[in-house]
DNA sequence: CTGTAGGCTCCCGGCCGACAA
DNA sequence: TTGTCGGCCGGGAGCCTACAG
């Protein structure tokens, strides 16, 4: 197991995978434009904390699984543990080109380290401006064979080089490139009556190549050289992984508690993936961020709070709720767990879709 | 965790997944026409001896990525277990039609049980008679879009239905169900010159859903009720699920360790997946099976077996070897363990391919 | 007996504006 | 502003035979 020096460096490495993937250097920006606007990564060589109970919440998600009676419980565990970030690399599945990152956290006694907490804050502050970019969602005709992509107008302003409007009709060659650093050529053209803007050919080549559906999204940034890039952000339609057909989810789940309970019993580096759009809730958290978030919130029932959700066009807007209960999600394994132990309601009867159980630090009081 | 009673019933029992799969019936015939001639899986009911050693190997072959350094020794859990097999179900993903087996397995005090012992060889001598069969593996012309796919003439005879040799030309309609029983329609027709047998319309279909390419292999089978399935076996093509993207692969094999040693310390069921065609070995073995070859084979260097392969078009052959030492496969985690500990040469130069390490139960000792 | 290639046909992939939401 | 449809053209999917190994 590697575990590189560079403990400064940029806020997000990239680099290859475990298995076949090449040596390949996964965009930042365009990985984290995949991820959506509520991800944030903490840096390698900063302080964060590990939640368990939250790896094995992503771990039945992509297994839609729940977790089984069967789990044994690791009392020697910890319900969250202070480790140090050695490494963080993007990733993208070669199949699907679902975005994950791979950490390698080491525990390390938990006293009080000022430093750290100093460090951990530095990352924090460094969450970058939105890039230029645009995400539309595949209508129908988006998809059919039987035509091209529609360009949603101030998309194609703000993302797609000029036109040149003496051409008749204007358009031009468009190049992109994938996470994984594939070229897709596209033929971008304005016409019809209304005018639009237009992906003709090499876009059902694109759709097909990704085997895209309508209600998938793709999306176009370009990067600080100019670039164009794109990627595409699947429907939350059923068929996943659903069983690997390796390992039962119950040996998933034995193995995340297994592996962080002998890391932490000696103090010696684990590896873990986050799968930011199959996790319901981040489970690496910066430490600044956490400690910000136990220390300065008094929590108390009847307490209002926003929080931050991502919407349908990859923005974000704050929903606004209460708080209804204080209690263990879990009180048989996790006791006294502050993973999402805040039970909640929202504001906006819309809201059956939002969690009813949060963690202290997803939230942000009202004062 | 289900545990029916049916510990005599047949030899195997398919069923549904952990996952959403429906609750749909694998047809067992189909199955072991896919998983191949030399899978032999233990009867439910039976008892077994597991080998976590071979099934972090399945692991590890799964991910194409050796087991870590990382990895802690499990120095409670032995080499084998003695287990009494509950369940065993049959299964296929849903992506790729990869056949595998699930299996509730628990372990038992090892004392020797003689009738435990006499029921693990009735399940062995249950070894059906291979049904109608046929398997070819696609040719370039098979899977190019420019034409159909030419039935080996055989095969033909063997598995279809009879044509109608009066009409001009000889043609019928065939359909045909997958694992998944899903139906797929072909036009079956005896035409060209020379005479052969083709299938033209729904072919194509069949190739792209399936994502087949020359190199691969599709396989006709006729079940008990005259019913026409077919499946297909791909070719050892890289790109496997090479990282699941879930979980890291050093979590896996911590996991199956775990999850083994757990189950062993308590006497409570766990599971595992059998993946006949990603696992090098068979890590679940019936006991008679065990003891058979255990008490029977006396080993020495220099000792002369034969041992069974699978032959390219899914038939068997016996080679000769000899073996050529005695040791531990990993002298470190596995100490003393009869996985694969024996050294072999082969008779035969081109054995390139062949494992140059077995276990003792793999082989027939020559007399 | 069966793999590949050439020929031929026609279906549908894919580009266009019309029209309406 | 943009989703869907009807029109229409051409390339390639797919059925056929010929030929060779």
């Amino acid at each position: 197991m590697k575990m590189p020096a560079n403990s400064s460096g940029s806020i997000l490495t990239a680099n290859t995978g475990e298995g076949g993937e090449k040596n390949r250097i996964i965009n930042p920006e365009l990985w984290q434009a995949c991820a959506g606007p509520l991800v944030n990564l903490p840096a390698a060589g900063s302080h964060v904390v590990y939640f368990p109970q939250g790896h094995s919440e992503q771990v039945a998600a992509s297994m839609k699984k729940d977790v089984d009676a069967q789990i044994p419980s690791y009392p020697n565990l910890q319900s969250k543990l202070l480790c140090i970030l050695h490494n963080v690399t993007l990733h993208a599945d070669t199949e699907t080109d679902e975005v994950y990152a791979q950490m390698t956290l080491q525990p390390v006694p938990s006293q009080f380290d000022r430093d750290a907490l100093l460090r951990s804050d530095l990352s924090m502050k460094a969450h970058k401006p939105q890039t230029e970019f645009f995400c539309k969602t595949l209508t129908a005709s988006d998809t059919s064979t039987h035509g091209g992509f529609s360009v949603p107008r101030r998309a194609a302003e703000k993302i797609f080089p000029p036109l040149d409007f003496s051409m008749q009709p204007p358009a031009q060659e468009l190049v992109a490139r994938d996470l994984h650093d594939n070229a897709w050529t596209f033929r971008h053209i304005y016409r019809g009556q209304p005018k639009r803007h237009l992906l003709t050919t090499g876009w059902s080549l694109f759709v097909s190549g990704k085997r895209l559906f309508a209600g998938d999204s793709v999306l176009f940034i370009r990067d600080e050289k100019q670039q164009l890039l794109l990627g595409i952000r699947r429907a939350n339609r059923q068929p996943a992984n659903l069983s690997s057909s390796v390992l039962s989810s119950d040996s998933m789940h034995i193995g995340v508690l297994a592996a962080a309970a002998h890391a932490a019993a000696n103090n010696t580096p684990f590896t873990v993936f986050y799968n930011p759009r199959a996790s319901p809730s981040e489970f690496v958290i910066p430490l600044a961020k956490y400690y910000k978030a136990v220390c300065s919130n008094q929590i108390s029932l009847g307490m209002r709070f926003r929080m931050m959700f991502e919407t349908e066009e990859s923005g974000t807007r704050r929903y606004m709720g209460t708080i209804t209960g204080i209690s263990d999600l879990d009180g048989v394994r996790w006791k006294n767990s502050q993973w999402r132990n805040l039970q909640v309601g929202w504001d906006e009867a819309t809201a059956g879709e939002r969690r009813n159980r949060v963690s202290i630090w997803e939230i942000e009081p009202i004062t």
